[in-house]
DNA sequence: ATTCTTGCTTGATCTACGTCAAATACGTGC
DNA sequence: GCACGTATTTGACGTAGATCAAGCAAGAAT
């Protein structure tokens, strides 16, 4: 069907997608031997939590499908997502104890997984293990400060916007374009999950999603499947510098 | 004064303070003579722009002396502060050549830089290195995410309050108790910086410390200098989970 | 002393978004 | 087809915080 699904066996890697070899995509024949005996694959059901916030985490991981959440709660209840986990992306911290945050599936989930205490051996002995960490870590820092500009200073409207463009991003995978270069894409959260994402309401999210549709926007085939006609419209919208064209 | 100012001339780092050992802490001589061989120092006015977004960023390095921000900035001048820069705090992406963020000197402030080459080459060499690195970068991961929950879901006066008591902790060199166990503590920015921090206005910044003075819950001494009677109390008026007596 | 400047406070009003409440749509099982 | 549960939309209304607009305080320059 596309790239992210396709297995990666020529990589001495499972059956994980192809974007998991983030950990592996450099190691020898011998430390990815190691990399597969401490690997497990696990899996939850949409809606349960796969850990809790101060859990001891004894593994570190990737996900291999469906859609997970990192979230924080007040004791009140209000909870702001920090995290949104994709397939092909890394979860744990190499070096600590404890989870930070509450990790919930919020489809059926597939985990690939990696015992902490030897992986966080390997990456002594494998440099470009502890490297590609760095790098994970960096990119995931950019993505909480981009966040961060959209919690603290976007409009509604910006919100929406930009995490449609986010989405659109960050599921390459199931990028398609209509005959005249519309772009499509699935939504992969209720609007609860959006709003929590966002700092707004559900009910904001829901008159937002319908005004840019209402606008021309966007396009909706029922409640999750939206259509960009034009993509450089919904950065605009975003208020994002035009980077434009990454999608181009 | 305080441990914060001592120099670490026994890590063979010349005279940076203490935390600036985050990055050779474990280092062996000769690794640390070759730090101090690619290190050099350099300080900038209040109000200069250390680096601006998208410059090529030659040096990685930490902050001696003073207080600078990360800031982003959109077209139209909304402003949010994404990472605030204290003494000892690390500055720089290894592996990365471009700036993502505009840092500013708020104080006139002494950086330590390292040369971004050869700290890489040198990373390569000192696998601790690479760990500490990626532990600093957790950290701030970790911060940041405190960070959007405040931006997304906390009141005004529960932003101030949390500012506050992150202020007290992070700058626990000057953190002082009076007679009576009250603590006390300089407010590092302006209250337009405040409001950039926080994602407010500056006048709703100083709507809500006069707020926070007269329920009692602060006191001033000016306009920066501020004395905290009961630090429980400050945190349940930021909403935190009372993880409490981190400082008792 | 006096004017300027910069940072801060306070007041009056406005508005974007939250809250509360009631439909509506879409499954899924019977 | 019909009942039931969950997700979503839409409406009416309230409010926290933004905006606009005056002051005020304290240091620096004249």
């Amino acid at each position: 069907m596309n790239q992210s699904s396709a297995p990666c066996l020529t990589q001495g890697c499972g059956d994980c997608p192809i974007r998991h070899r983030a950990v592996c995509a450099r190691c020898e024949p011998d430390e990815l031997q190691l990399l597969d005996e401490i690997k497990y694959y696990r899996t939850y059901e949409a809606g349960s939590h796969i850990i809790w916030a101060g859990d001891r985490m004894d593994f570190v991981g990737s996900v291999v499908s469906g859609i997970a959440t990192l979230t924080q709660t007040m004791e009140d209840g209000r909870t702001q997502m920090v995290g949104l986990l994709l397939p092909s992306d890394f979860v744990g911290r190499p070096g600590r104890d404890g989870a930070a945050y509450d990790v919930t599936a919020t489809s059926d989930v597939m985990m690939c997984c990696f015992r902490k205490k030897p992986f966080e051996q390997l990456m002594v002995r494998t440099p470009h293990i502890a490297h590609r960490l760095l790098e994970m870590t960096l990119d995931e820092l950019d993505a909480a400060r981009e966040w961060m500009l959209l919690l603290g200073r976007k409009t509604a409207r910006e919100k929406i916007a930009s995490f449609l463009s986010i989405i659109a991003r960050r599921d390459a995978s199931l990028n398609l374009r209509t005959a005249k270069g519309a772009l499509v894409f699935d939504l992969p959260l209720t609007r609860e999950s959006m709003a929590d994402y966002l700092g707004l309401t559900l009910e904001t999210v829901s008159r937002q999603i319908s005004a840019l549709r209402k606008d021309g926007v966007i396009e909706l085939e029922g409640k999750r499947h939206v259509i960009v006609p034009d993509f450089d419209r919904l950065l605009e919208e975003a208020g994002d510098d035009s980077d434009g064209g990454m999608l181009a």
